[in-house]
DNA sequence: GCGATCCTGAGCAGAATGCGCAGTGCATGT
DNA sequence: ACATGCACTGCGCATTCTGCTCAGGATCGC
């Protein structure tokens, strides 16, 4: 989909200072308010934007433990119902299915890196996951950072 | 931080509708208005909930090949450098420092596979990585689900 | 030229917000 | 038993924002 300057502005705006209303977005940008809505509507509507929610960060509220997990699965499973049966640990944060020598990534979150092993036996006690290899985070220097992406997408 | 129930479901509430008011909110929770901007005053100040943002997806506006990139900097540069350096190009969207035989982990979104050797170029042109190991996501089940744990957080 | 699409400025009713305040229930410490 | 602190409650008020509508104007492709 076709994004342009305006698009970026506006996600930007409401990006930078989640308070932003509509109204004060509009004003700001110089446009009228139902344009502003109009883009919104359209973002959100087509996937652009997908999702608009508080984040609750891990880390905040007592698991300062992140790693991310390659996995390699009972392959009589199929790739959907592990992660399936990973999606039961509250814990796993995310999962894909990868290239590479292993069947799925997980991302994972834990108290402590004596409670990650512990989230690591849950993975295993399922019997979806046959062997796990493991790289802890020491430290995250930026994530989730997609606006620069749109920005750029938009002057094209 | 401790976090109770009221504060879990108000979070959840939020996620499933995010066109959710605090008065509404108030109403479904049977609980005061006053309590449910308070507690969300106090999530938002001690970081329980870290973004609350238009979350702009790279799928959906070009940009549908994700990957996780390992790796090895340039000693002499420093981990920060090298982050910042990565931080300049906006097809990286996340970057941490790793234990295990890498330095630092990238993921990274790209409009193809081929595109995605582009990127890579980009990254080791920047003379700050001298080796890399890219693993492809092939499908992700799904990613930044961490409501769950904030609930297991609450009942304990 | 013509239609489609988008933007504009305006208006209006309804709803939500920010703010303050007094009262209440509950746990804590003395 | 009592005082203190804290969070929740229910209420009201002025202000602001939203959702919706509509007619007119600009732009673009054909």
């Amino acid at each position: 989909m076709r994004i342009d300057e305006l698009d970026a502005k506006i996600v930007r705006l409401f990006t930078e200072e989640q308070r932003m209303s509509v109204l004060e977005a509009s004003r700001l940008l110089k446009v009228a308010r139902a344009t502003v809505q109009a883009r919104l509507d359209r973002m959100t509507g087509n996937g652009v934007i997908g999702r608009w929610v508080p984040q609750p960060e891990p880390r905040a509220f007592g698991f300062p433990v992140v790693a991310f997990c390659f996995l390699t699965i009972n392959q009589d499973l199929g790739h959907d119902a592990v992660s399936k049966a990973l999606g039961d640990i509250p814990e796993v944060i995310e999962v894909h299915t990868v290239s590479g020598d292993s069947d799925l990534l997980a991302r994972v979150a834990a108290r402590s890196n004596s409670d990650l092993q512990r989230v690591l036996d849950i993975m295993m006690a399922t019997r979806a996951v046959v062997r796990s290899s493991t790289v802890i985070v020491l430290n995250t220097h930026f994530e989730g950072r997609t606006l620069p992406l749109l920005e750029a997408a938009a002057r094209t």
